[in-house]
This record gives structure tokens, C-alpha cells and sequence, in this order.
DNA sequence: GTTATCTGTTACAAAAAGGATAGTACTTAC
DNA sequence: GTAAGTACTATCCTTTTTGTAACAGATAAC
């Protein structure tokens, strides 16, 4: 499996902007590793992942179009409805949990360099 | 190592914001892909990563900032310079891979379903 | 009837990101 | 001196993203 040719590379390129356009921006990894603490209400998300109602709207939206999460209207009182993480967002493990490694060891990092700086 | 608290669900979000406040948007990733392929000058990297080179220069800035890419002048006829990774940059290796392997697969996964829909 | 909750949407505004085009500065080649 | 290659920067503009505030429809509690 030999890596950086001119064609893998492109390939490599291609694969990763694909990836960025179903979950990059500033929501859709965060609500996924919300919900992935169980099914959550529309306000519940808003809340936990501190989001505004019309991006979360827009985001879920998005998010159900791509087969992330699931929407299910729930015959209750006041009508409530339950988003769900999918079978299939869980493919996407290892974009996560990497993600989120990546972040404590940089912030880590980051704060070592004061440290050192303060001294 | 429990997860899905409320707290370590925050901080896992905590995290991945982190990574994508360093590594988001349209071009470090694809940047850092581009020159897995080895060190590569201005006008090279705006070729290949098909980049403009007002956002070039604001992004290798950017990168060079947080340590993942290094600048070197080269004293040659037109003086040039080159890009290459640094070390550091190493420690994406999963995040990148774990995004190239989900892009394959979801544009396998659409294709497939597009190739039903046609039947 | 007023207030509250839930799930959104609409309208408007602001900010961030991205892109196009040209120009600067330096050097070499013709 | 004209053109071409290096590495950018400056200006201007468009698009995308994000946010705020208010509101709508439905139901229930007081």
C-alpha cells in the first residue's frame, strides 16, 4: 500500500473534503458526542450543546438528510421529539474519538508552553 | 474508563472543538495532506491544494503558528521557500486517517445506494 | 384568559470564511 | 527593457455561517 504518489494523494484529498462536508463545520461532531450520551429533545440539545434553535434546526436537518441521526415525533402532552444517533454515525467512532484524543493532547501541550513561559 | 457522563461527554466536546478550532475548516487538513507528499514551495502548494494564495498565506501562517508546519527560506536565484511539516504535525496522523477512511467508505455507501435507485 | 412548555420557523443582522484580481518586490533570462 | 518566475499582499466582493429576537401552533396548568 504505498502512500503520497501524485494519485493517492489526490485520492486522500478527495476522501477527507468528503468527509468535511457531512460533518466538518462547528456543530455536527459536538451534537454527535451530545447525543451519543442517549436520545435527546429538540430544547434538551439546545441546551447541552449550548446552540441556538435555528442552527440546531438547520444542523439536524442535515444531519438526518446524511442518515446520521434520526427524528421521531413522540404522541406525548406537549408533542416532544426524540433525536437519536443512527447504526450508521457509529462509523464514525474513530473520526470522533481521534478528534477528541488529538484535542486533550494539544491542550495539554498548549499549556505546558505556559508553564514553561511563566517560569 | 466510563463514558457518556455529563461531565466527560463535556469535556470530550471541549476537546473536539479544540482540534477543529486548530485543524477546521476548508483547507488544513487538505494542507497537511498535500504536503504529506514532502516540502513543497508557495506557488506549489497553491497548485496543487488548487488554492488561491491570499488564503494560502493566511492558512500556512495559521499552521505555523500552532507548530504544524515549518517555513524555510531558501537563498536561491528568486529567493524561495519551503513548507514542510513538522514533527508535531505527526500526532494527526490518526485524525487524518480516520477522516480519509470515513470519506471512502460514505462516498462507497452513496454510490451503492445510487446504483439501487437506478434499478 | 394568562402563562408556560415544547418544537420549531421567520426575519433581520453580524461575522467569518472564501474567492478574484491585481499589484509589489526581487532576480534571472532574453 | 520586457517577460517570466519566485513569494507574497492589498483590495474588494460574495458566500457561508452564526447569532438574536420574535413569533406560531399546540397543549396543559393555574
Amino acid at each position: 500500500m504505498e502512500k503520497h504518489t501524485a494519485e493517492s494523494c489526490s485520492k486522500a484529498r478527495m476522501a477527507i473534503r468528503d468527509t468535511l462536508d457531512v460533518v466538518g463545520g462547528k456543530w455536527k461532531l459536538v451534537l454527535i458526542a451530545v447525543l451519543q450520551s442517549g436520545k435527546k429533545g429538540f430544547n434538551q440539545l439546545s441546551r447541552e450543546a449550548e446552540i441556538s434553535p435555528r442552527i440546531l434546526s438547520k444542523e439536524l436537518q442535515e444531519m438526518e438528510m446524511n442518515g446520521l441521526v434520526s427524528r421521531k415525533v413522540c404522541d406525548t402532552k406537549p408533542v416532544t421529539v426524540q433525536y437519536e444517533l443512527t447504526p450508521y454515525s457509529e462509523t464514525l467512532t474513530d473520526v470522533l474519538l481521534s478528534l477528541e484524543k488529538w484535542g486533550y493532547q494539544h491542550r495539554n501541550k498548549i499549556i505546558q508552553g505556559i508553564e514553561l513561559t511563566s517560569k
